[in-house]
DNA sequence: ACAAAAGTGTTTTGGGTACACCCATGT
DNA sequence: ACATGGGTGTACCCAAAACACTTTTGT
């Protein structure tokens, strides 16, 4: 990580860096969702690009080559545990970027990745990603790296502000469909901590009965005998997610939604 | 096309052959439905593959390589004129498929695809298709694509089953979320029509009152002052789709579901 | 005692589902 | 006249949505 760390900066091409073979046209960018103190948040990293004698800053997911002998998901697991220090961490695809001229939406950003292209372009593989951010060591996140607020993204690097559209609206569908707000929650949660962080995601609010109706009726979520401590107010119940109950009682057309 | 129809048999890559600029490592795989009289099929081509001094037959899914100057919606679509003829047909990636043994299966197939591999991997990007087999000229058909029953896929070549289930699966959960099946009914149709498409791609059967009940709710389908003609029963009446008012009433969820 | 979040029920409304008969046309 | 698919209405059930008060803890 240390190493790492000292190499990515203002390094774009690390593979080719190390000697590590890779695939010429084609790579993985990497839009990881953060939840922390209810609110969503995107790994965003710096680069200093230099444009006309002078320096801009400018944002851009993380991203990197597909090396030679990995899937692309392989290739999105090493970006994030470079970036996080996490491992084994749910990554899933959501969209192939193509546009020839991608990387030439603003010549001094293609000025700046020329160097390490091989050919004039890169076709892209989006990936997103989801983590606790109380999971992370905030100490392991490179220099160059922040959580940026997701729903006050600015202008990013080429055509990343499409890609995380595309991320967002991927994860939404999916946190919809999928039991993936466990990747978000610690092993033990309240119900509320729940509804918090769906409602982050999706930006709205929803009514507390209503929501615990709803909720209580999915087998797989299991209510602990242990009660939040600490709290200067009553103290809520913990609950779990069983994984093995709901692979069993999943049906076709389950739907997450409140 | 009848030169295409020449050269595409037994050539699994026409790209080094007319010395048109590819990218590496990177393929589009074509997985192209067709609806036709209650049924719906897949269009699936043949190969002759040698293998220890024997020919075999085998089947995969049409596909190309990626051109220096297109992205791969236009490849794609570029597979799909080959193949059936048709041009300004929607298409979609559903998926991108990196296994880097991903050919490798069948060692007889490697042996058959490697002298049009400039790399010893590709990844490809899977994309499906819609198309309404009474549009197609049969007569356009390259001589060893067939149209298979999407019930019936038997073992095809490569990863190409698994790309189909997930073809199958992605057209499946976006015929519920986007007016796909217009795509797939002629520019008049009528409601039985629309209901027996539903219950092909879903395989399953609904209910004629309640799927009236539902589709009459939707604004965008237009009945017609027309009704069928030639038909020995009492005729129906023709529907048509209004794309602009389904773009200014659809909502955030919408659900084709019936 | 007060602040802060936990926890709990009822009513209304609308959509899903199940179900059977008459109608218009061609042969 | 008969065969074929077209077209229509009602009743029941359940899920979604709206809505307010009491409980338990820490300070």
């Amino acid at each position: 990580m240390n190493t790492l760390k000292e190499i990515t900066i203002n390094q774009p091409d690390i593979e080719t860096f190390l000697s590590i073979e890779t695939l010429s046209s084609i790579s993985v960018d990497c839009v990881i969702f953060g939840y922390d103190d209810n609110k969503l948040k995107v790994l965003i990293r710096s680069e200093y690009i230099p444009n006309n004698g002078e320096v801009y800053l400018a944002w851009k997911f993380p991203g990197n080559k597909v090396r030679k002998c990995e899937t692309i998901e392989e290739t999105s697991s090493r970006i994030l545990k470079e970036q996080t220090g996490l491992e084994n961490i749910f990554v899933k695809q959501f969209m192939v970027f193509s546009d020839p001229n991608r990387l030439r939406r603003k010549m001094y950003e293609y000025e700046w990745i020329k160097p390490s292209l091989t050919d004039d372009r890169v076709i892209t593989v989006g990936f997103y990603s989801l983590i606790n951010l109380n999971d992370v060591d905030n100490s392991m996140l490179i220099e160059d790296a922040k959580w940026a607020d997701a729903y006050e993204i600015k202008e990013l690097m080429f055509d990343h502000n499409e890609i995380f559209d595309e991320a967002f609206k991927k994860l939404r569908y999916d946190l919809l469909h999928e039991p993936l707000v466990f990747e978000l929650l610690p092993v033990k949660f309240t119900l509320t901590q729940m509804q918090k962080l769906y409602e982050a995601i999706f930006d709205t609010t929803y009514d507390k009965r209503n929501y615990r109706r709803k909720v209580n009726k999915m087998p797989y979520l299991i209510p602990l005998d242990e009660i939040q401590t600490g709290v200067s107010h009553k103290p809520a119940r913990l609950y779990s997610f069983d994984r093995d109950i709901y692979e069993k009682t999943r049906t076709e057309r389950f739907d997450f939604r409140v």
